[in-house]
DNA sequence: GAGTGGTCTAGACCACGAG
DNA sequence: TCGTGGTCTAGACCACTCA
């Protein structure tokens, strides 16, 4: 019942070949004419399964080049519960992130985010961070005006700037909440992240608030779902349990 | 150049037409057929925009039936933090679940999951809660066999029983851990949880451990990518912050 | 210009649902 | 039986990449 579609069928023929590596991460697969004549399929059947692959996030379909077999997933993992920089595991490449910072007024989503009224100064840090060549997380930082710092974001100098004020915030926040969500990528951040349309990502929410209530940071990441997870860890304390029988 | 293919100009009309409220929640919209003389496209272009459609949750599709605007999202909160049930909150219509109890011998990613070595005993609830008769979540819970109430899961009792056990564990568990993915469902998942097989879902796996490293419960939740988040809320107590300078 | 993927057509045939 | 969606065909034409 499950492979009554030839679609199906060759999505499965070419997972299983990929997966057990008789296809390697980086080949380029056959022309697509080519292997629907392969498969005695049409080339709308053939592409159809291929982009179930591309869904999965197996393949990479670059226009005018070829289906490419994507390297496997280094995964990405988030860790929550308020640590000052969410802290990924050491990459098999070295880091590069890439910061654009932008000052901008609060409009729809980001005056409930921010809790702040609409036209509000705010300053945004996009953070594109990849591991070689290949993207790996897109990091949208929002900040009020007046708690940004006013240094020009110079290559150098951003991480020390940006751990430097999260790790301030971190001290004044009394409450952190991350709300992580799953959606379709926009054409954007499909680009940027270097994923398919196709392909959901995670998207987790962090907000950050001081004593008085006030939002003083808010990240949206944008992580590929096929590559990515977040985890939050407690270790309760029985003492403080003081709820309900 | 977003809009370059008709089968994004058609989506997109659509898309606006369902949002704007043209066309209401249970609808039935036309035939394809008559879609696409409508948009002057043939049939598989107009199908590609409706997947497009049932992808992002607006639409469902019936075989023999039609397409049908879905109702509009009552939005799934899954609230982190280890209490002792995931709360939701007040549905539309009641809560209704359905409780299949299995038992089985752990393989594969249970054992790692559960810390047992192959072929342990456990018991697995799968537990589908349902707002009148929309699905809302699946829920696989699994609990080495020594740990299972050792009750007949009737109806009526199956929620004070699972209940007990689950705060039981919270009183003795010194860890909980969550992490929170993002896949394409299994077409089980989709057929249980009446979503399309492209719409991606949410998973939270949830792990308590007691206090001697023993895992006492996992719970594989699986909620709609279209519908649910998944919130982590603490508190710091800057007293406990024993950090780095 | 040669080779590749991206989009689309105008049908055909099958499978499902309801009368 | 009829109308519906599901799948597939055998091309056509365009857009992109690279030499």
């Amino acid at each position: 019942m499950p492979a009554t579609s030839r679609r199906h069928a060759i999505a499965a023929d070419l997972r299983t070949q990929i997966t057990e590596g008789h296809l390697k991460a980086g080949d380029r697969l056959p022309a697509e004419t080519q292997l629907a004549t392969q498969y005695a399929v049409s080339t709308p059947t053939l592409r159809n399964a291929l982009a179930d692959l591309q869904a999965e996030g197996l393949i990479e379909k670059i226009h005018g080049k070829g289906n490419f077999i994507r390297h496997p997933c280094s995964r990405i993992v988030y860790v929550g519960g308020g640590h000052p920089l969410a802290e990924l595991p050491s990459p098999d490449a070295p880091l590069l992130v890439t910061v654009r910072t932008t000052q901008l007024h609060a409009q729809g989503d980001l005056t409930t985010l921010l809790k702040v009224p609409p036209g509000s100064s705010l300053v945004e840090y996009r953070c594109l961070s990849q591991e070689g060549s290949e993207p790996r997380t897109l990091a949208r930082i929002y900040v009020p005006q007046d708690l940004a710092p006013a240094h020009a974001s110079n290559d150098s100098g951003w991480t020390k700037a940006l751990a430097d004020r999260l790790s301030a915030c971190d001290h004044r926040s009394t409450g952190i909440e991350e709300t992580v969500t799953t959606r379709r990528p926009t054409p954007e951040e499909a680009a940027l992240l270097h994923i398919s349309p196709a392909l959901a990502v995670l998207t987790i929410t962090r907000v950050a608030s001081d004593k008085a209530g006030r939002v003083i940071e808010a990240v949206r990441l944008i992580l590929p779902g096929d590559r990515a997870e977040a985890t939050f860890t407690i270790h309760s304390t029985p003492n403080e349990e003081g709820s309900e029988g």
